[in-house]
DNA sequence: AACGCCCCTTGACCTGGGTCATGGCCGTGC
DNA sequence: GCACGGCCATGACCCAGGTCAAGGGGCGTT
């Protein structure tokens, strides 16, 4: 039973399209799931990497520790079909560069032991092909987010935020930690921002949900180096 | 005559480890090789991928530009044998996520169209593999800045700037503006940090170059989440 | 119902570091 | 020689955002 839900996963994967059945299966036979609880680890940053994974439902949180643990940098957040340690897998002395945890209960992801996915990997060109692809993608995803977070304000970041993952407004949003970990800060700073942007008119907030009301000026707020105080000066000539 | 020189650099640049002169030979003869001056661009962010780059002589610098370009951040500098635009080039819709510029008079680089390194990296099982490997090693880089940059504070980042780059002071160190870049900030915060680990007498400055004194004190500056402030009252009691 | 826990909100305060402007030094070219 | 331009140094000022602490609400547990 495993395998055949292993491989129907796999074949769902974003990173293997253009992969043959013929080639997943043995992979698929290699892999088990695993059930997560929310705040359980997947890994943790520094231990040897074993394995890599496939969420299969639920979602999962990869993120580091600033030394001292008193911050910490959500890289992203995974849900079904996308891979977790993809890049790590592939290392040499490898161990896991980040720390992974469920966000949701119940979690499911799938584990593939790294040695089962390199051989797959290196003995499948098509593989390969996706693999370097997936890659790419992710080196120019993890560019956006490090010049976003130097050279941008909080105010930009957040409005950024917003607008991408409220299309749908109303949209549920996560608690101020969690956005706070995203972002790069700490939760009060989050919650005055917030505060700020409803004052402006831009949001409501309502029971964990925000709407979205002026998408026009999130998306100036978003898209120029302009601050929030520049916003106010603006709206009050 | 390009060619052979063009394969003697193929076969010793460090991505191509591992790969069978038969298979680099095609690559090195679609290549050729492009001088430039300090400061000329190789190429702008934002164009679309023509060719990859190997580095023959001089070094070249990949930065990003914050919008409206009143900052930049150098995400690496590459000598010799390194590659410029390595990832870019496997991104499907492809342009390039930074700018390239030649750092010193002469620079010169082999150029590789991208259409002959996907063929060629396609083809060949151990140049694939050699190119994942390679990928997984410049994430883990990119990661280490990231988390520097957003977890650390100036001090921190100069500090273990001088230490890795003055393994033999004195060390001619780049002009402030280069620093600034480096280290995401600018010239004139560069300019007091300095002359701040002269008075902790860490460093000494002379015409151009670092002599590191306190090798063990800016360890412990780069290392554990200590502010030069800690360190002066430290140093005063 | 009452307790405890977690999260949110807000105020007060502090500080790293960015900005702007001035002046000095050095090297290069005329 | 002198003038110009780039780099560096430094002072004055300012502000985004981090820190610490206090108080309040929602919600699950006993």
């Amino acid at each position: 039973m495993t395998p055949e839900r292993a491989l129907a996963l796999l074949r769902h994967a974003p990173i293997f399209q253009g992969a043959q059945e013929a080639d997943l299966s043995p992979l698929a036979e290699r892999g088990h799931f695993l059930g997560l609880m929310r705040g359980q680890h997947l890994f943790q940053a520094g231990q040897p990497v074993e394995a890599l994974y496939v969420v299969a439902s639920g979602s999962v949180r990869v993120y580091r520790l600033a030394r001292g643990g008193r911050r910490e940098l959500t890289l992203h957040v995974e849900g079904p079909r996308q891979l977790v340690a993809g890049i790590a897998a592939f290392q040499s002395r490898a161990v896991y560069p980040a720390h992974a945890q469920a966000l949701q209960s119940p979690t499911e992801v799938l584990a593939l032991p790294v040695e089962a996915v390199r051989q797959a990997v290196f003995n499948t060109p098509t593989l390969a092909q996706a693999v370097i692809a997936y890659f790419a993608r992710r080196q120019a995803e993890l560019l956006g987010r490090l010049d976003s977070l130097v050279f941008s304000e909080l105010g930009e970041r957040l409005a950024a935020y917003l607008l991408e993952h409220a299309a749908e407004t109303p949209h549920a949003l996560p608690t101020n930690s969690e956005l706070a970990a995203l972002l790069g800060t700490v939760p009060e700073i989050i919650s005055r921002k917030l505060g700020e942007f409803y004052r402006l008119g831009l949001i409501v907030l309502e029971r964990r949900t925000v709407r979205v009301c002026d998408v026009a000026e999130l998306a100036r707020l978003a898209g120029h180096t302009v601050t929030a105080g520049d916003a106010a000066r603006e709206a009050g000539r």
